[in-house]
DNA sequence: CTGTTAGCGCTTTCAT
DNA sequence: ATGAAAGCGCTAACAG
């Protein structure tokens, strides 16, 4: 920067300026500047300013899994909005690990990120998070909400979608609808959950405990509980899936050992278009939430102090037949 | 760090090298100094050392798009490889966009990351990385290699495993074989196309270019172009998919208007062992490249400064069907 | 509209 | 084994 001040004969601060797009430039010397920027090909040290200002232009996205197609597409979304506002983002799963998570979260803070927006992993430390946020690092919530401190949070209608889905078995006649859901300590695991109960109890359908399955999404462990769901007394005619892991998981299943079961899976996934029957599902957005999340969190950086929001997004039914009948599924 | 060493009563200095385990403390002071990190709750402040360094515990990872599953899970590898090395990831997507490619890793640099790991966007200005990595700043290429630079690389082995795929399909009587690849600009739709090419060659069949496709992949031009094949002269009997994307694609065109086809494609997917018949593929190991990419890079962070290494992963086939048998998919 | 001064928090260099 | 001083490149605060 002193090198392209030199170059024009003006002071650092006058080229800081121009670099920040401050109005306070007389547009002839801006442009000498400018042309001394593009020559000598000069970049601003981020890390400079950085330490200048004690922010960077850079945002903390903490998920739990990169690789899982849900996370995926969330984080092209923030990525695309991050990029618009010319920041960067640094990028780290949790994978489920409550410890992990408050490690990564302090390795965001001490690279002086601009904003954090987090899946919050359960046991995460939210007094750390307080703290972060006092020191002006704004932080969105997504997927799941923070228990204790109140930030802008996004989530899906876990709850409505779920009760959309298992309407839509009930519609088709079916009363034993078992449900499959993720751990019992993850929040939509619990939200959907409550969203099968609700469905089952506005039809008048007792709630069967027995039926309702929360368990890491695993082929085999899915397996092994259908065969004992159907080897029950009153065996189920249909399940709901709890998430995208136990949909695909569930499938193999039924692939592998056909049963007469009617399937719906809360949110989409690749080829559930392709596979006989079409699985019908209630999709969530994911793209939507992270660029609404990101959205949150720029409105937050541009000094909005408002109270904090929280934005439920609507999911859709997607017919596509798996839950229309009764009979193995050929995949 | 002032505030630990006026709490000890010692300089920032030597709370420095306590904190950059630095030999030469003694045991006693720096006993005392991690006892007071520890009350105070101090985390140095990477923008500082960066600035004072130059050069940050940070390493950017530039693809195509992190929504696509294999960059997931590409990324997932790299990022457990850089936490382990106490190091955080920028993650960005190019795009495909040799200019947003430019952009992403001027910004990268900027920010002072220690090294780049990147899938080279076609038309990517390789002068530019240059200049970084004369900056001390190692680069490793994944997926495809760079024209002009001779860096770290760590390519699959796509003709190897293209021809083992398209074997398999002339072993079962194949004899006319369509190949559907990405643009003739990417790389590996050209290595891929080699392959194909290749075996060909081997088992003298001769290779007729309307059988080849280098498309974007894509659902409509995908059935379109079937159908035509479907209506020639001569039509194939067999279809080879040269990535992952136009696996899914070609299955979905294939399962909503069958034609009798047999079918391998590169690169694994999920589901690809559900839908009847599995999908054959030629799997590559895309965790395995995230993880050899970032071993290769950290060597060279931790000084290595040897002759650029060139890493050849190898593919596998796994028969699931679909190259088995000529008649319509069921999906 | 432009310049001066000071300092962000750390590490390098050189003393002690 | 420890400390003092200087400075990384930038921008905030205050002139002029």
């Amino acid at each position: 920067m002193n090198d392209v001040a030199r170059e024009v004969g003006v002071s650092a601060k006058t080229v800081s300026r121009v670099v920040n797009d401050d109005a306070h430039v007389s547009p002839a010397t801006a442009a000498r500047i400018n042309d001394a920027i593009e020559r000598l090909g000069f970049r601003r040290n981020e890390s400079a300013r950085l330490l200048r200002q004690g922010t960077a232009s850079t945002i903390g996205l903490l998920l739990e899994d990169v690789s899982d197609p849900f996370y995926g597409a969330l984080t092209r979304a923030v990525e695309e909005s991050v990029l618009a506002h010319d920041h960067q983002l640094l990028v780290s799963s949790s994978a489920e690990d409550a410890h992990r998570a408050d490690r990564l979260i302090a390795a965001f803070v001490s690279r002086g990120v601009g904003g954090l927006i987090l899946a919050p992993a359960t046991g995460l430390d939210e007094k750390l998070l307080a703290d972060e946020r006092a020191k002006n690092c704004p932080v969105v919530a997504f997927d799941r909400p923070l228990e204790e401190l109140d930030v802008d949070t996004v989530l899906a209608d876990n709850r409505g979608g779920t009760i959309a889905g298992v309407r839509h078995l009930i519609e088709r006649g079916h009363r034993r609808i078992a449900f499959f859901g993720d751990a019992d300590s993850v929040y939509t695991a619990r939200e959907r959950r409550a969203g099968y109960r609700d469905a089952l109890a506005d039809a008048g359908i007792p709630f069967d405990p027995e039926l309702v399955l929360m368990l890491q999404p695993d082929e085999r462990a899915g397996t092994e509980a259908l065969g004992m769901l159907a080897a029950s007394a009153d065996p189920p005619t249909a399940v709901f899936a709890g998430n995208n892991r136990w949909s695909v998981q569930l499938l193999r299943a039924l692939v592998r050992h056909p049963i007469g079961l009617a399937y719906v899976g809360f949110d989409d996934f690749e080829l559930a278009d392709v596979v006989q029957p079409g699985v019908t599902v209630v999709t969530q957005d994911p793209a939507a939430m992270g660029r609404v999340a990101a959205d949150l969190l720029f409105r937050r950086i541009d000094g909005d102090d408002g109270p904090a929001q929280r934005v439920q997004l609507s999911t859709a039914l997607i017919e596509r037949g798996s839950g229309e009948r009764l009979g193995p599924f050929v995949g």
